[in-house]
DNA sequence: CGAAAAAGTTGAACTAGTTCAAAAAAGAAA
DNA sequence: TTTCTTTTTTGAACTAGTTCAACTTTTTCG
């Protein structure tokens, strides 16, 4: 009886989480449910626990990893040994270093957990698999892909012109849920900019209303 | 005699400027004579004299291009009305404002070309219906924007963590043959800095050997 | 719970980069 | 060639953002 609810639970736990990855998917395009099936088969699950790693500098990044639960940064040292954040994902966001997945060169990319976290991941040969198996799968890498890269294009333009006042309402504007989950230090570290000067903007910002 | 030279001339143009198209290509993929033959179908030839317009901000980008002469830039108007340069492109180089053109939304991006150019271009619908219908082509652009996608976000971590003599040595390394098209001015504008300091940079760094 | 660690605040001194203005040099056009 | 326009250089005054150091507040965890 005690098992029975207990395998239940996981099983619906295991179709949410799926669920999840479906709606996703289907922001960018239609799919069948054979193809979401074949799509999803090698994902597999993994949990990270706050302050655990997903991804190393000098690794090469093996898999591309779908948040389900908590939230990840992805950051490198800068040559002065600082911490730079280049962005975060969580629920709901895809996670990878492209470069080093794609080219299967170590990475300069950390991948932390900020929270306990859950991913689906897929490792390269398996996703190689399916682009030549679910014809579906190509399309819908391109379309995201494309549209990740006009976010980035996005990001690239306010970060060369805007000043950080500019850029952190830009930032907690478009990710309000995000910011609340976030300390200023790693905020900052986003934004390109010393986590003293962010206290001083929020400060002015403060004053303002 | 004279108008068979002439075609003759003409028609080795064409030839070589496809196989430009066909090496980028092969850059990324292996790609038969037939699939290659029915990709470039759709697209058309179009010279762009020196300060004419490729795309004005307020349209909607309706092409893709492929550079195979000459020289463009991209860029936008900032809040204060300054222009800032997003890229370049020389022969061999891809040119789209990739939001508007995937979203269908006015552009707020300028393509001008700075040199007497030449482009070989494609329109939307043509580019969807070769996703139809030539699957290499779904592939290939998954790569190409793969690819788009890294560099830029190598370029962000650029901007965000180095100091604006850095990011110039790093621009005049890896684009020798650009820097010399270029005036300072626009090389500032890529940059994101003023073109005063980059005449001192560039003056400390003449020092220096 | 209490101690230790991490995050956030503030001010002062500094530095990277901007703005403005004027002059010199280089290019384009006629 | 000459003229006009654009680019580049230079200096001085300024501003956005950094660094360092000391302090307060909040969070973590044994």
């Amino acid at each position: 009886m005690f098992s029975g609810l207990w395998l239940i639970s996981i099983l619906s736990y295991l179709r949410a989480m799926f669920e999840l990855l479906r709606k996703n998917i289907e922001k960018h395009l239609a799919i069948s449910d054979s193809d979401f099936e074949r799509f999803t088969a090698p994902f597999y699950h993994r949990k990270i626990a706050k302050k655990q790693f997903l991804l190393r500098a000098g690794q090469i990044c093996k898999f591309e990893g779908f948040v389900i639960k908590g939230c990840l940064r992805v950051y490198y040292l800068d040559e002065q040994g600082q911490e730079r954040i280049l962005y975060f994902a969580i629920e709901d966001w895809w996670i990878t270093d492209i470069d080093s997945f794609t080219n299967n060169t170590p990475s300069i990319l950390n991948i932390e957990a900020l929270e306990d976290s859950e991913v689906l991941l897929i490792t390269q040969p398996y996703k190689e698999a399916l682009y030549e198996q679910v014809p579906v799968v190509e399309k819908l890498f391109r379309i995201m892909t494309q549209k990740t890269h006009v976010a980035l294009q996005r990001r690239m333009i306010s970060a060369l012109g805007k000043t950080a006042d500019e850029r952190y309402l830009e930032f907690i504007t478009k990710y309000p849920q995000l910011e609340q989950r976030l300390t200023q230090l790693q905020v900052a570290s986003y934004l390109g900019i010393s986590h003293e000067f962010l206290s001083k903007i929020r400060k002015k910002l403060a004053k303002q209303r």
